[in-house]
DNA sequence: CGGGCCATTGAAGTATGTCAAAGTTTGTGG
DNA sequence: CCACAAACTTTGACATACTTCAATGGCCCG
């Protein structure tokens, strides 16, 4: 079952692990003894360390990196705010967004662990977008001045970390492909499929899964109004290719859905 | 007149020259000679160089640059073909675009001088887009793997290389939220101010350019029919916000294509 | 158990895509 | 240098998919 590669191929994931996406990572060590929290982290190989040799990924221990917990609906950073650090998601989901004019907001994409948030504050210094947690989620704070200090020391690190931002910028025109998606039908199918590939990825199922977002967030990220992303699942719950229950989906018939991202195009 | 910091903000230029875009770069030295291509370079505040001091610059003059001229529909690197440097553009306009799933191509950026290319191929080690030249155009090609060797010995220029791919993410992410623009005349006036934006940065008139594209392209960029794009600009001009002469732009209101900007959202 | 939020569904108006044809410009070759 | 051809742009008419407005229904949390 391997119907993702033509819409979110992603990279090669080294074995994923088979911990819980949610309640899995607990605080280990304590505050004092300053454990590295990659240790116990169950998606550290999409992560910082990647596959990282053991003398690679030392100096990665070394990094003060502070765990932080988010309640649903807080903020991890803000759109304007200074730029310090880089924000690994551990556990839960995340969505990025963009203050409109009027006071709207605008998601430019969604998060899951493994991912790392900011690297677009370092281009002038402070974040140009907003972090909100989409549900109880925990993140941990990369000092950016620190990380680059311990690039220059040793060279994979340095290729790791050049890797991390190539593929944030992959990962953010394949949602621009997504999004320019004609037909709501496309739109869906496309971020549906994407959704699956990402649990894949993490060592879930991809026929079967929670959404984490609203139906409007969704819409925002797709270009759409939220009734017809709603209208659009229903449709293909209806044709038999997927099931819906609020925000649990069930991919039934994938092939068809990858059908749909193809046709328009 | 300062009617872009809310659509893009763009990076601080500092002093802008006052170069041809098209023809002034001529090769200099000859081949034997390798002499650093920046030197000559009009647009070098934009690109790799940036603001560093002259010895952290030193570097860049070691690396064994390549200068490529490109004709217009030449293609600078396709979809799919490995990575191994990074392109700068020095003259003319590029598109970046990826081909879908029944040929037909999604234009995913344009780049103008100072541009860097390639980032994104560095994620897994081939390019996911295809750059094209849309007119003559000339490129420096930077071999990635000597890029970050110098890194490794010059803070600065380790800050500097991070900084422009973090710029790539803002700059792709602007795009995303130009595409997610509700109804085309917030997308064609985001893209005009986008445009008039770029040209400002680089030292020309943000009144008055010329689009080096083609209204098809600036379809697929914007997510709409071509001809959508066309009736749009007719309609600006009927309106007296700009004039269109085939590919020649005036803005003769700038603010009120903000204004269309920032109303539908 | 109740209130608020979120999702679903309906109906109507409109913007946009599609198909088609004519008018311009650019580029090529004589 | 001119003329022709190809490519691009503009404009029109029509069909349709989407947005908007509105009301109902179902979950989840307090």
């Amino acid at each position: 079952m391997d119907f993702h590669t033509n819409v979110e191929g992603g990279v090669p994931a080294s074995a994923p692990s088979l911990a819980n996406l949610h309640g899995a990572a607990l605080r280990t060590a304590s505050p004092g003894t300053a454990q590295s929290p990659c240790a116990t982290c169950t998606v550290r190989h999409l992560c910082l360390p990647g596959d990282l040799d053991e003398k690679s990924r030392r100096p990665l221990e070394a990094l003060t990196i502070g765990r932080r917990r988010v309640r649903k609906g807080q903020k991890i950073f803000r759109e304007g705010e200074g730029f310090q650090f880089l924000y690994a998601v551990r556990m839960g989901t995340v969505k990025t967004t963009v203050a409109l004019h009027d006071g709207h907001e605008q998601v430019t994409n969604f998060h899951l662990p493994g991912d790392i948030l900011g690297f677009d504050g370092l281009a002038d210094g402070s974040h140009p977008t907003t972090a909100t947690a989409l549900d109880n989620a925990e993140v941990c704070a990369i000092p950016y001045i620190q990380l680059m200090e311990a690039c220059g020391d040793v060279k994979p690190l340095r290729y790791r970390v050049a890797q991390l931002m190539a593929l944030q910028l992959v990962r953010d025109f394949r949602s621009l492909k997504l999004v320019a998606g004609r037909g709501s039908e496309q739109r869906v199918a496309g971020f549906l499929l994407q959704m699956s590939g990402w649990m894949k990825d993490r060592g879930y199922s991809a026929r079967e899964f929670q959404l984490r977002m609203s139906r409007a967030d969704i819409g925002s990220y797709l270009g759409t109004a939220l009734e017809t992303v709603s209208r659009t699942l229903s449709a293909f719950a209806r044709r038999g290719f997927i099931t819906v229950r609020h925000r649990r989906i069930e991919l039934l018939q994938p092939q068809e859905l990858l059908m749909h991202v193809d046709k328009g195009e």
